[in-house]
DNA sequence: TTGATATATCTAGAATACTAGATATGTTTT
DNA sequence: AAAACATATCTAGTATTCTAGATATATCAA
């Protein structure tokens, strides 16, 4: 899917917004006590009410644009954003439109 | 539809990417020598290659969001680029995302 | 007023997005 | 090795978007 699309989607925006504050929007992580690299899965979906399934997909789609960028630590896959992309998409559609 | 939808299509998209220059993009009008209140939906029309109930439908959500404003010049109604709204909106999706 | 032209709206089928349940995979713990 | 847990993928039903043909409306020209 491309980036359009993807930002055309509510709760994927949200997505995007949270990841900016975790600290603000998540509880801590219990083996890892930063961001550093982002979020768990279990946590987005819980703060996103939607399906385990759903947010996966989500975050998939997300990464494959390379919107966040997800890292694995263990059991967990955390994901963050990726601001150089986030920020030049925006700078294109800015100048593009 | 909200305006994010209505960005996430390449037609609409490339429709107020004409309108920032009509000049290079439609022939000129034949009853009016300038393109200030935009261009008549045939051109526009034409140029996307798409059916004339498309165009229209897709120029109608574009308008309800007021990404763009439709004057009537006799049999011809033109369209413009609102170009207060599109800053806006850019300007938001800059801050939030 | 009739016919021609430009645009808008109605209707409907095809394509894509949305979403969840079921199942698979990978990792840790026991 | 088995059980438990987190995440990913598969499958499928529902909703929305896409798009065009048919029809309606509005304006101009004869």
């Amino acid at each position: 899917m491309e980036i359009s699309k993807i930002l055309a989607n509510q709760t994927r925006v949200d997505i995007l917004k949270w990841l900016k504050n975790p600290e603000d929007n998540f509880p801590p992580h219990q083996d890892i006590d930063h961001f550093n690299d982002g979020v768990c899965v279990g946590y987005i979906q819980d703060k996103a009410g939607l399906s385990q399934s759903t947010i996966s997909t989500y975050l998939n789609a997300m990464q494959h644009v390379k919107l966040v960028i997800p890292t694995r630590h263990g059991k967990w896959t955390y994901y963050k954003r990726n601001e150089e992309v986030i920020t030049n998409y925006l700078e294109g559609l800015q100048k593009e439109l």
